[in-house]
DNA sequence: TGAAGTTTAA
């Protein structure tokens, strides 16, 4: 079926070469561990009570070891990389140390139980690597481990202990949002307290890093530290201006706290002066949560405040109403628009196109393009996206693919959602072949394209296509190829894979996904988690159970929220 | 993710 698979990406070395890893395609695969090289190994079919016995004794190895396996064997061909004979996918000879680096964890995924930890590795490993850091290396490997703190923190604070060097604040941003990310805002005060004193320098906290950690303290629900942070704004060195307002207002709005931001902006309108912006994040607040009278009445209060609404403020009340289906309402409001001066741009015509698509009001939704042509509106990369998904909803698969075809002869360049509705569509449809051709194209496209990088997105339905047709082989070819690609698997991958694995009664390779998920401290899915013990109650092994909810304790204590309030750190430091 | 839109997982 993955005839070509291995030319995806012009290498057939991204397959483990002399794998004992082989298709499965109705067996169970069955996984042993050895203590260098953990290999797949099939077990036969209809010999169910003794592979329930097998079960009993399965050790769960970290899956990713495989991949490091790979790397390991392309090191070794490293001199080949100049060869003209070999397909190697390294264009860069500057990935080479970040190669060092990624094989130094590969070789010990899942044992690091601590920054330190991975920092005393580096130490150990370090003579033999020989390598130049700099900011490129450093912002490459954080973004690579950005799923994955111990080991992204372990490594920034490596580098940071290396004489002459200094982090720069873009490095310090990434490590802080990577902290934010995983929870851990005691490690992230930290970092944010030593970039203010960094070396008696001026602060290199700014209002990008200000924004990174009241966004993560408002998406971990916590709403009042991510209040209090702006409140102690000054103390890090960063104005108490419109701009910083808005930018808590947003973090806000946009992680379910609109009134909590109207609390913020009732508070301080007479201390710092709001603009339009202030108004639209709040207008859009109320219209994502739904609260349609109070997005009006702020639309009101942007009038009486001496603001016109705009685009801006309509375009959001339009996308509120098309989540009711109120095309009625959306009829009026865009006549409005036009009344008042401020008529709908190419963002407005997508929302409503998007929203009478996905309604299945498919005529309706192409006439909004008419429309939008009429009112000598141009289309852009967003619009189009949009409409190769409405039309991939309504069957036209062709004319989706020759959308694509369209805006590149327009000059409208296609990104990564571009292909990656393409890409989705086709294994909706099981067109495997055609999925990874478009993997393929963009692969091509984005020396010229450079938005055409793929993304974990990207990948989502070609892993759930993997899953489904237990094609073993694709499926690790993915993953080596989204490693590669700097891809670090997130909470949501991590459970697709546990899940569509479980559905298939695959139980063993989805407690391999689920144990190295939760080595890498990403708390899985509470749905996840009860679809995998059913699982393995229905099959008989008790032992691995046990195994897994010992994980899931573990992952519980691991994950958990640590101090998250500025105030409270700083003055435990005193 | 920094004022609005477009792909994905049940």
């Amino acid at each position: 079926m993955f005839k070509n698979q291995g030319s995806i990406v012009g290498s057939s070395l991204l397959y483990r070469s002399g794998s004992k890893l082989k298709p499965t395609p109705n067996g169970y695969c069955h996984i042993t561990e050895t203590p260098d090289l953990p290999v797949w190994v099939n077990s036969p079919k209809n010999t169910k009570p003794k592979a329930q016995e097998e079960e009993e004794d399965f050790v769960l190895p970290s899956r990713l070891d495989s991949l490091g396996g790979d790397w390991r064997s392309r090191t070794r061909r490293r001199s080949s990389f100049y060869d003209n004979s070999s397909k190697l996918v390294f264009q860069h000879p500057k990935i080479d140390d970040a190669d060092m680096i990624a094989e130094v964890f590969a070789k010990k995924r899942g044992t690091f139980t601590s920054p330190e930890d991975v920092a005393r590795c580096l130490d150990d490993e370090y003579s033999s690597m020989n390598m130049n850091i700099n900011k490129d290396l450093v912002d490459k490997i954080l973004n690579k481990t950005n799923n994955d703190w111990i080991s992204a923190f372990g490594f920034f604070n490596w580098v940071d202990s290396q004489t002459n060097y200094t982090h720069s604040s873009d490095s310090y941003n990434i490590m802080v949002d990577i902290l934010g990310k995983a929870k851990r805002f005691d490690f992230m005060w930290v970092l944010v307290k030593e970039m203010v004193q960094v070396r008696g320098e001026g602060s290199l906290v700014s209002l990008t890093t200000m924004a990174k950690v009241t966004r993560r303290l408002a998406g971990a629900g916590r709403w009042v530290d991510a209040i209090e942070s702006f409140r102690m704004i000054e103390e890090f060195g960063v104005k108490k201006d419109t701009s910083s307002m808005n930018m808590l207002l947003d973090a806000l709005c946009k992680e379910n706290g609109v009134r909590r931001a109207w609390g913020v902006f009732m508070e301080y309108r007479d201390e710092i002066t709001p603009d339009a912006a202030s108004f639209n994040i709040l207008i859009h607040g109320w219209c994502n949560a739904g609260q349609l009278e109070e997005a009006r009445s702020t639309m009101d209060e942007m009038q009486r405040f001496g603001f016109n609404p705009c685009v801006i403020s309509y375009t959001s009340l339009i996308e509120a109403y098309c989540k009711l289906k109120d095309f009625r309402e959306v009829d009026f409001i865009l006549d409005e628009m036009q009344t008042r001066g401020c008529p709908p741009n190419v963002v407005t015509y997508t929302i409503v196109m998007h929203a009478l698509g996905k309604a299945k009001e498919t005529q309706e939704a192409f006439l909004v393009y008419d429309q939008m042509k009429k009112n000598n509106c141009v289309p852009d990369t967003g619009f189009f996206n949009s409409l190769i998904y409405i039309l991939g909803r309504a069957g036209r698969i062709q004319n989706a693919h020759d959308v694509l075809v369209e805006m590149k002869h327009t000059g409208i360049s296609p990104d990564a959602t571009t292909y990656g509705t393409l890409i989705s569509l086709a294994c909706d449809h099981s067109q495997d072949e055609t999925a990874l051709k478009l993997l393929k194209e963009m692969e091509e496209e984005e020396s010229s394209f450079p938005c055409c990088k793929p993304d974990l997105k990207t990948f989502t339905p070609l892993l759930k296509i993997a899953c489904k047709k237990n094609a073993v082989r694709l499926l690790n070819y993915l993953l080596n190829y989204m490693f590669k690609k700097d891809l670090s698997l997130d909470m949501g991958t991590y459970c697709l894979l546990v899940d569509e694995h479980c559905k298939n009664g695959r139980v063993e390779q989805a407690c391999v996904f689920f144990e190295e998920m939760v080595l890498k401290r990403q708390l899985p899915k509470n749905q996840t988690y009860s679809r995998l013990i059913l699982s393995l109650e229905r099959k008989k092994m008790k032992k691995t159970k046990g195994r897994i909810q010992q994980l899931m304790a573990m992952a519980h204590k691991t994950t958990r929220c640590q101090i998250s309030s500025p105030k409270i750190f700083l003055s435990m430091n005193e």
